[in-house]
DNA sequence: ACCTGAACACCGTTCAAGT
DNA sequence: ACCTGAACACCGTTCAAGT
């Protein structure tokens, strides 16, 4: 059995095996996905040097959907295009929770999240923040986006009250939200702390 | 060959050998693990059910060596207090980097973790923060740490301006600091702007 | 150029057998 | 109670052979 007329495969029809075996069952592997295609485990690497290429291409995949950050810039304040950009940055993952850490675990390579920081660059420094802080910045943000992705799979047993010795936390857990509310209300909480704090940072 | 008079094995000891594993390789295994302690891979399951187990055991023993907040809290401001319990927290993270990701692509069983969530909910309670957002502030905070934690292993060729289309982007990556210090001084950062926030939040 | 089959060097985990 | 040896059902990856 030699090489088809027409490819059978390619790396966007492989990543986007592996993002639907990864939503469906928490992982995935070579050999399921060659499964799910219709083909042998080998025929994988064709198209793809290792697994590792594999998240690579899954990660382009997620976020090449996300929105240029120009297409937001008209007549907004750059604490609101900043906002749009985070948020775009997190539902990005939020659309495949179970996604996360694989793409946590492993080095940046796609272009696609270097446009992201572009676009925070671009942003923070027309706002008049001082250029020698850009990158602590830009990383500031990214860590607490990143973060709340993970939180994202956080099961409520985390959170489990029963576990929690002080009175403090465990009345604390019972009135909060639960799942990917509260992950949610977190999320847009933490948004406006970070702002909040730059816009007294030098921001005009 | 049966039993030994005295056990070759502990948990402890294993966790103890996969924590270096990863400091010195990246990762372990099972076969690694067995062979470093002079026995055969079988034998570890006398004392741990799964290798899920062994990151448990792994993130017990990383935490175990932070202080309680007790010992921070004699005339400290509540800012303080956080700020020292974050910052022992990150630091465990730090002490070992490349265990960050293995650390966070599993959910938390560790009650020393869970004394970390404790801590925070009773310094941020007294300080008089709303119990209505306590949870969702204690998300915000571990967000934030454990995005800036997997931050440590980020290599500095993920800021590599060459790839940094903005001109804003590459000037920023030019003037900053690499490596360890830049991943501290952003961590110093975000704290600022996370507890500069939660002090205009209601907190006395 | 691209799919296949066979092979390689591993994995984590189980379990009856030993003391 | 705890170590062993053998076995099981997988892994990711390579590569010569086919068309």
């Amino acid at each position: 059995m030699g090489r088809p007329t027409t490819p059978l495969l390619s790396t966007e029809r492989i990543a986007a095996t592996a993002i639907d075996l990864v939503d469906r069952t928490g992982g995935f592997t070579i050999a399921q996905i060659a499964k799910t295609l219709g083909v042998r485990p080998s025929s994988l690497y064709n198209h793809v040097t290792s697994k590792a290429q594999i998240i690579e291409a899954m990660r382009s995949r997620i976020f090449e959907t996300m929105p240029a950050a120009e297409s937001r810039a008209t007549g907004a304040t750059w604490e609101q295009q900043v906002r749009s950009l985070l948020r775009s940055y997190r539902d990005a993952f939020a659309a495949h929770p179970r996604l996360v850490p694989f793409l946590t675990a492993q080095t940046v390579s796609a272009p696609d999240v270097m446009r992201i920081y572009d676009d925070m660059a671009r942003i923070l420094s027309a706002a008049g923040l001082p250029h020698s802080r850009l990158l602590d910045i830009i990383t500031v943000l990214d860590s607490f986006v990143i973060g709340s992705a993970l939180d994202l799979i956080a099961p409520d047993e985390v959170w489990d009250a029963g576990q929690a010795k002080s009175a403090e936390l465990r009345e604390a857990i019972a009135s909060a939200d639960s799942g990917r509310l509260r992950a949610d209300r977190s999320f847009d909480l933490g948004l406006d702390l970070l702002l909040g704090g730059l816009a007294g940072f030098g921001a005009r």
